[in-house]
DNA sequence: TCAAAAGTGTTAAGTTTACACCCATGA
DNA sequence: TCATGGGTGTAAACTTAACACTTTTGA
């Protein structure tokens, strides 16, 4: 350590994860009830602390995979939390991270290891510590984020109906969306695909299955829900 | 410490902050040339560590103050940026954050001392480390917010003409913008109040001075340019 | 046969953009 | 008197929002 940064303070720096999944219409967080110190028996996001050999990003994506056993997993930083008391256990800084799961996909072991549940995001627990404001940063930026880039498509199977994307955008705003001028937006996207497949289990009818193509987006690049 | 932290590892915590000004048509920032180790002699943005003693928020303010000596500046976090090897001297966490300053305000000669210039945004020497990402995603935040919200008054004067206010969003959008539309948008915004006050230094006709009304913003807060 | 979700176009309203000339003044 | 920045309205283009009925099929 050279002399410039021997007077200065060292911090623990932790990660905590707003994991949003999509399920019937419904956006949930996953979220642990502490079956550990501290805060034992309330609700909290999944947390962990950053370590030595690794960045804060990956810091984030491994607290995610030790949850959820998931790896490439769309996440954005929503920011840092770093007042005094925020832990009244210890001074910790802590830096959120939002991600976007398919919620058929992750590891159902693990997350009953953890004591982790899905809840509707809008019929949250309480939370501890500053918790409650991390989720609803993350949750403004993630609705952002959705508006100007197609990161819904995380939250889905990778085949999907108009009905399930337009559900999907009605949670994620809180709103409800006039279905044909939704569809008429989606037909504009061109690397939003219809393939040949029926999905049955949703309706008698049976509706086109679609899927985004991430290819075709990258040379079309032009996105707006 | 009780136990649960113990097994941790602890983390320098920096500030970086990207201060903004404007002048004469131009988007600055405020920079140092760096008069002390490590990078000495490079281009970097003012920083500082954060203390034991003050949130992270509080750590950006009281490092604002120490270059330009102002207080209750508008700031807002840019987020972390948390590489392993940002910083080759040792692992620092910084968080970055953008400050608004009025560029007639500020102290001049503490700014002297920290040997700091303000250097043109389209025209940045080579910062050091991870400074140029922090500035661009401070640009881009700081462009967005100024969109939706009245944050561009803090770099102006208490008084100004709509031709400076018009020519700062100018520098912030990088694009020239229609004098008529743009007078008609300001017209709308009953919290910007044409004053009885005119400017002449501008030109020959002089033109009229405008304010920021904070309290009719707050019972009317509509706001997009 | 009917309930339930899938699918499909048109029009009105609102918003955004483009555009050109006169005014007041000091040098 | 003229160069300079200040100040003003209208029409066309585009975007967004509102709206209702037919189709398919399994129960």
């Amino acid at each position: 350590m050279n002399n410039y940064y021997s007077s200065k303070s060292k911090f623990y720096v932790a990660i905590d994860c707003i994991i949003f999944g999509f399920n019937e219409g419904e956006l949930n967080l996953l979220l642990l009830k502490r079956n550990f110190q501290p805060a034992m028996g309330e609700w909290s996001l999944m947390g962990g602390f950053v370590q030595e050999n690794e960045s804060t990003d990956d810091a984030a994506k491994r607290v995610l995979h030790e949850l959820t056993g998931l790896d490439k997993v769309y996440m954005e930083q929503v920011g840092s939390f770093g007042s005094i008391d925020r832990d009244p256990g210890e001074r910790v800084i802590s830096i959120s991270y939002y991600a976007l799961i398919n919620i058929n996909e992750y590891d159902k072991e693990l997350v009953q290891q953890h004591n982790a549940y899905w809840v509707n995001i809008n019929e949250l627990p309480e939370l501890i510590f500053d918790h409650p404001q991390m989720v609803e940063q993350a949750r403004d930026l993630m609705q952002q984020k959705a508006s100007i880039a197609p990161i819904g498509f995380n939250l889905l199977p990778t085949l999907f109906t108009l009905s399930q994307l337009q559900s999907l955008y009605e949670a994620i705003y809180g709103e409800i969306i006039d279905k044909r001028n939704f569809r008429k937006r989606i037909a504009e996207m061109d690397y939003i695909e219809k393939t040949d497949k029926i999905d049955k289990t949703g309706s008698k009818r049976g509706a086109a299955l679609y899927k985004f193509n991430e290819k075709a987006y990258r040379k079309a690049p032009k996105f707006k829900l």
